[in-house]
DNA sequence: TTAGTTATACTCACTTCTAGCATAAGAGCA
DNA sequence: TGCTCTTATGCTAGAAGTGAGTATAACTAA
């Protein structure tokens, strides 16, 4: 007999409402698969889930429709700019999964929407992105946790390592997703700084799959080694289930970067806009405040919108020229996207 | 009866030998399921494939596992530097597979393997890349093909549609791809420049694949729309089984975004190198020249390399010094890689 | 010795950022 | 009306980075 494969679609559907990154959640409609009593989040609600369901291997002709069925099923979202991020499908990866089930494959994408669009259904609910990676948003200032929580916590998994190579491996690695030691943050490392606070166990789901692990393990043999779970209250961000959230790192991290060489961002944004409101929704997505005037020098200078001539006064001051996205743009300029004029270091 | 769900791994692996791009191919090993009579490729010989092989669900702890051992017994390479490409699985995307059969989901990787162990054994054979795309090799000068045969073929495309939106989106689509009508050339829209090709009936698999779908429908209906296949000798580049092709373009428009911000061409260098070596390997890549003062100062001053003290002498002139990779650029700079300063233009 | 080849240092004009200063144009309120 | 608050927008000096060279150095082969 051999072992069947199943095709997971997920989703990350991202919009951005009052100058805050959002994302689609749902509850997790099969808790019961992975979530066991031992390390309830949020006292034994169901977690977060992105909306996700099988392929249909014989009626989805691609995959991007299945993926807008489940989406479209699960919280009455119709999807638009969709790009694909990233195939999971490593053993184990979802140890509360039984040994002897099918293969699970899961293929991740990306969507944005409008704010328009927002109305949802169901059980589904906008999140703050950030309420999953508050190391991330570094748009008040820099997270305090990085240095009262995050370092500390780092620095004992560096420590805890007693063979010296694989210890400076980590120290780098430490060093370079978080920027520590003096090191610049990258903010597109999110996934990097996710799979160190798993791996270093201070996120709920590895707590969460250590549980698991072991409960499957002393099933069959019965060691068991590896490290405890870490206490609840000193875990970070807010989890998901499976490995939901690591998706949504991935998600974080690729939007970041192609912010920068393509001009997805008019996804986010309706037709016309202020100069603001597209500042604010590149800070948004970047984690980062930007300086203004050099970031209305770049967006007219590179020719990427162009003014409608009407105004907006909502705005509270002196009215803003309203702009639309030049699409013209394309032909000119190689990639065409917002760089990070003055992301203020300081 | 469910539709059984096939996993196929693919790996794109790439050197540079002698100053050019290579990638490793095999001989499709079963060309009997898609290749017809009809639209044989080099008079019946197989057509070139890359390694690649199912995912066994039951052994293979992870994807990237399955696809080294696929690649090793395929073309005796032990992969080192492996990444994830994409994931292809709309459904008649090979219309050669028989309906009714399973559904094939592909998943490719890109992995760097440096010039000494290329040896290989079997099947195997290393080729020059831009045999596959003779369009994207600027390195000379600009391909006189593109304004020879690609703008002709894919103007007459334009024209070909009747309602004028679509006839304006291509025309859009062909001046941003291919650098026409004074847009520039971007040398990472490699894949974008073969779908166009593909759609315009400019490539054997496209040929290859009408026929097929036609055959297929025959056999349903009998219905026969959909563009003749082109004459054989007007198809341009070397054709691959399959959609292989399709998966070496998102392969070098990949690579050629990743050298940019990462620094991924060590991983194609000897540990110790001259910086003529290492502009020759990021232009290989590029497709393009560069200016080779401008360069050296670049990766020099951007503290991408160290000296070693060791010279070279068997550069044909005065010795060069050798350089290696300077690790500790990784915890300086955000996005350490090799731009391409003074692309020449000209 | 000379020509050919490759390596490397340095320059100069120019463009692009960074970090501000300064002014404009609305709203609300005394 | 005049003041203050808010946001919008124009402008610039200095720093940093780029593009395209010129000049010189150090080797090999004829």
């Amino acid at each position: 007999m051999t072992t069947p494969v199943v095709i997971v679609l997920n989703g990350v559907i991202v919009a951005v409402t009052d100058d805050r990154p959002r994302i689609l959640t749902v509850k997790h409609p099969d808790d019961s698969l992975r979530v066991p009593k031992e390390a309830d989040f949020e006292e034994g609600a169901p977690p977060d889930a992105l909306p996700f369901g099988p392929l249909d291997p014989a009626a989805d002709r691609t995959l991007e429709l299945g993926l807008s069925g489940w989406v479209r099923e699960q919280t009455g979202i119709e999807l638009g700019y969709v790009e694909q991020l990233y195939s999971f499908g490593d053993r184990n990866r979802e140890p509360g999964v039984r040994q002897g089930g099918p293969r699970v494959i899961s293929i991740a994408y990306l969507a944005l929407v409008r704010e328009e669009q927002l109305s949802v259904r169901g059980e589904a609910n906008w999140r703050d992105w950030y309420e999953y990676f508050p190391w991330e948003d570094w748009l008040w200032r820099r997270p305090s946790m990085i240095d009262e929580q995050i370092a500390p916590a780092l620095t004992r998994w560096v420590q805890a390592a007693t063979d010296t190579t694989i210890r400076s491996r980590r120290q780098e690695r430490i060093e370079i997703a978080f920027g520590l030691e003096g090191a610049p943050w990258d903010q597109e490392r999110v996934l990097e700084r996710y799979e160190l606070l798993y791996e270093a166990g201070q996120v709920a789901e590895q707590a969460l799959d250590t549980i698991v692990a072991r409960r499957d393990r002393q099933e069959s043999q019965k060691s068991s080694k590896g490290s405890s779970p870490q206490p609840k209250t000193s875990l970070l961000g807010r989890p998901m289930a499976l490995d939901h959230r690591r998706i949504l790192a991935t998600a974080l991290g690729r939007l970041r970067g192609k912010i920068k060489y393509r001009p997805v961002v008019f996804e986010l944004l309706s037709p016309t806009f202020t100069l603001l409101q597209l500042q604010r929704v590149v800070e948004a997505l970047a984690g980062v405040r930007l300086h203004k005037q050099n970031f209305r020098r770049l967006v007219e200078k590179g020719g990427l919108v162009e003014g409608t001539g009407q105004l907006d006064s909502k705005t509270g001051g002196r009215p803003a020229k309203l702009f639309c996205f030049r699409r013209e743009v394309l032909r000119e300029r190689p990639a065409p996207g917002i760089g990070l004029p003055g992301a203020l270091t300081k």
